[in-house]
DNA sequence: AGTGCCGGGCC
DNA sequence: GGCCCGGCACT
């Protein structure tokens, strides 16, 4: 009787939907007393800059082959072990992700935001960039000199890099999830999207991507 | 608890 | 193509 797909208009959009109850995280973690508390570089601050140019401190991955750069220390470390280190194990509870990057200074971080009109939707495996991304760490330690200051990456799809003793340090070896094929899942990033910018009550402002629950097209660079 | 988004549905 | 949502990986 009633309508098949016929939504009112224009409704703020209150729909909490019910948790599931198969979603399980452990609680085993150690406290982190303090967090990356040893590295003490960038104590003396030698570069000469006056007051133009605005020098802001930014994370970079140092895994060869990788010079992903964030802002926030924990993003890089977020940034490391998903790409390079693998999934956390559980019991496992030393801070390795510390031991690939740096924190250093740059005067001017390209901040503006790729005014192209990047606003096609498209699988990430077939995004250039993110391809451009893939092949740098999978060829980890096969090319010497590469750089590379774009933004994301992701989890490997179905290669193991991280168990053919390539990494500098141990190897994380584990069950990957993840079927034969699938091109994996982008780690998020860490700029605000459209959602929390402006609020579920004022959807109408999101970017259309964002509307449609995939990849921001705005916020991300 | 909330956010980001892939996969897949409907038109 | 546009549009939307279930479900899930994250935080
Ligand atoms: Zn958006």
């Amino acid at each position: 009787m009633l309508p098949p797909y016929t939504r009112p208009l224009a409704p703020p959009r209150p729909r909490p939907r019910p948790p599931r109850p198969d979603l399980v995280t452990n609680a085993l973690d150690v406290a982190a007393v303090s967090k990356r508390g040893t590295i003490a570089f960038r104590a003396r601050n030698p570069i000469c800059v006056p007051d133009t140019a605005i020098n802001s401190v930014v994370f970079e991955c140092t895994w060869r082959g990788c010079g992903h750069t964030t802002n926030s220390c924990s993003s890089i470390e977020a940034h490391i072990r998903n790409t390079h280190l693998g999934p956390k194990k559980e019991g496992e509870s030393d801070h390795e992700e510390e031991f690939y990057y740096t924190e250093r200074e740059v005067l001017a971080p390209p901040p503006p935001p790729t005014l192209s009109h990047r606003d096609m939707c498209r699988p990430p495996h077939e995004d250039p960039d993110y391809q451009r991304q893939l092949v740098g760490s999978y060829r980890q330690g096969l090319l010497s000199t590469m750089h590379n200051g774009s933004a994301r990456l992701i989890s490997f799809p179905v290669g193991h890099p991280w168990s053919s003793s390539h990494s500098p340090k141990h190897m994380r070896l584990s069950g990957m999830t993840g079927s034969p094929g699938s091109p994996g899942r982008r780690p998020r990033s860490d700029n605000k999207k459209c959602r929390k910018v402006y609020g579920m009550d004022q959807r109408d402002l999101w970017c259309t991507q964002c509307k449609w629950k995939k990849a921001c097209t705005r916020f991300n660079e």
